[in-house]
RNA sequence: GUGGCUAUAGUUCAGUUGGUAGAGCACUGGAUUGUGAUUCCAGGUGUCAAGGGUUCGAGCCCCUUUAGCCACCCCA
């Protein structure tokens, strides 16, 4: 309650309980990509301030406004991430692993933005993100909603999702969309609301996704993106839609989808909820075919997707789809003289014996009714008993702590191994 | 960054025109010295977010700060 020490406003500790949840959700993310034959890249949380500037763009809110950036003890501009992309796309052109070559990757860490924390928003948040290099085809962009999806599936959260698809164009035709929007806006521009009014000379397209009902209203008879769009980017989508329809993944077709960043091009989409109020994206992504070339690579086409972990466990929890798991599977207890070094000698023992189960020792003594109590407290599926009786006998007792109703057993020392892999097999 | 709401025990929340804190759940110990539930008994675990002000007296009124939440903005 003291208030001399308090974490950073919208950064997060995660507690035990936190992190049960957050560990069993990871492993679902690590076991899908890995499925899907991808590999793991670790790139470092803070880079250049003008890697992002150049690549998410210099009028985004994210670069103005958002940006944890500092001069460091050499005169470097630096900038904690608030993105993946930006830092994969920098490791693999200077590691060369996109000339002439496919990659497909992952990631999984913190990035940092100085927005003001509201649920499902942080200053520290975690992504998961997913990027592909030197695929052009509408098959890979498939191939990446259909792993997301994959991910929810596994959740039990992809009937509470929506996906919101939408294509952007190559840049002439975006260009041109551009050109023509800047035109209609301005002939209303009085009953703009003040964002719009702002955003139609910065960032055009975001007025398409504003939530002021006039704005909605005038953009009824605005021009569409799709009237400018051509053969090639059309066939792109369409095959792509196909593609989802096929592997059974329903989509939405959202036309005023743009998303903030600006070296998206071609396919973008969004996972949404609507359990989250305001923060209701829960990943996002499309493709970036010409930011490899911007960050000085070798033209190379590119596409991937962000999820962001605080929303998807906000999500999981709010929909009672995950919870916390006990962190133990057998405890020892015991009761005697000189008993805590027997104690703590066959938890070693065994856990050399069965690695795979958590074996956790009583600590500080006190009474069996007790001792029991914390092991049913734990959540512990077995409880090895060292009494005196089992010294004298040179046995050890096991309780099936699951079943109320089994006998419990003593079995000589030299069973014991064997006995309790038997016991915690089918648990 | 803008506007608004809120902050009392581990937690969810009461707390009367201002009289120095209370309930449920949880937790701890005991009834039961070789065994988990239930029951019963006992225990309040608190700098009332922090700091300042008004007052004889502040959890309550005023100011500042901090944090959380809601919407905007933005995005994961």
């Amino acid at each position: 309650m003291s208030a001399v020490v308090q974490a950073i406003r919208g950064m997060n500790d995660l507690l035990p309980d936190d992190t049960s949840m957050w560990q069993q959700v990871e492993k679902v993310l690590r076991e899908t990509v890995q499925a899907y034959g991808y590999q793991e890249m670790r790139m470092p949380i803070v880079e250049k301030t003008n890697l992002f500037s150049r690549a998410i763009g210099e009028v985004t809110d994210v670069v103005e406004k958002e940006m944890y950036s500092f001069i460091d003890r050499s005169g470097d501009d630096l900038s904690l991430r608030p993105e993946g992309t930006a830092g994969c796309v920098r490791a693999c052109i200077e590691h060369n692993l996109i000339v002439n070559q496919e990659q497909r990757l992952w990631y999984m860490g913190p990035m940092f933005r100085h927005e003001r924390p509201q649920k499902g928003r942080y200053r520290q948040f975690h992504q998961m993100g997913v990027e592909v290099f030197g695929l052009e085809g509408p098959d890979v962009d498939a191939e990446i909603i259909a792993m997301s999806h994959s991910i929810f599936k596994k959740l039990g959260i992809a009937d509470d999702l929506q996906l919101q698809i939408n294509t952007l164009g190559n840049s002439q035709e975006r260009a041109l969309y551009r050109e023509k929007l800047v035109k209609y806006l301005e002939e209303h521009f009085e009953e703009l609301d003040e964002d719009s009014k702002r955003r139609t000379h910065t960032n055009p397209l975001r007025v398409l996704d504003s939530k002021d009902e006039n704005v909605q209203r005038l953009l009824v008879n605005a021009p569409k993106l799709s009237e400018c769009l051509g053969a090639e980017t059309t066939a792109h989508f369409s095959r792509l839609l196909q593609m989802l329809s096929a592997l059974g993944i329903k989509y939405v077709i959202n036309e005023k989808l743009v998303r903030g960043l600006d070296y998206y091009n071609l396919t973008v989409f969004e996972w949404v909820t609507t359990a989250l109020g305001a923060q209701g994206t829960v990943c996002g992504g499309g493709r970036y075919d010409t930011l490899v070339e911007l960050l000085g690579g070798k033209p190379t086409k590119a596409v991937g997707f962000g999820l962001g972990l605080e929303r998807l466990m906000l999500l999981l929890t709010t929909l009672n789809k995950i919870s916390i798991r006990p962190h133990v599977d057998v405890y020892v207890v015991g009761s005697g003289e000189n008993i805590d070094l027997k104690m703590l000698q066959l938890a070693d023992n065994l856990r050399e014996q069965l690695p795979q189960y958590r074996i956790m020792t009583h600590c500080g003594g006190g009474n069996f009714k007790k001792q029991f109590k914390k092991a049913d407290r734990l959540g512990a599926k077995v409880a090895v008993i060292l009494g005196e009786n089992e010294i004298a006998n040179h046995t050890v007792t096991l309780k099936d702590l699951l079943n109320q109703d089994a006998p419990q057993q003593e079995c000589p020392e030299t069973q014991v191994v064997a006995m309790l892999n038997m016991l915690l097999k089918d648990k």
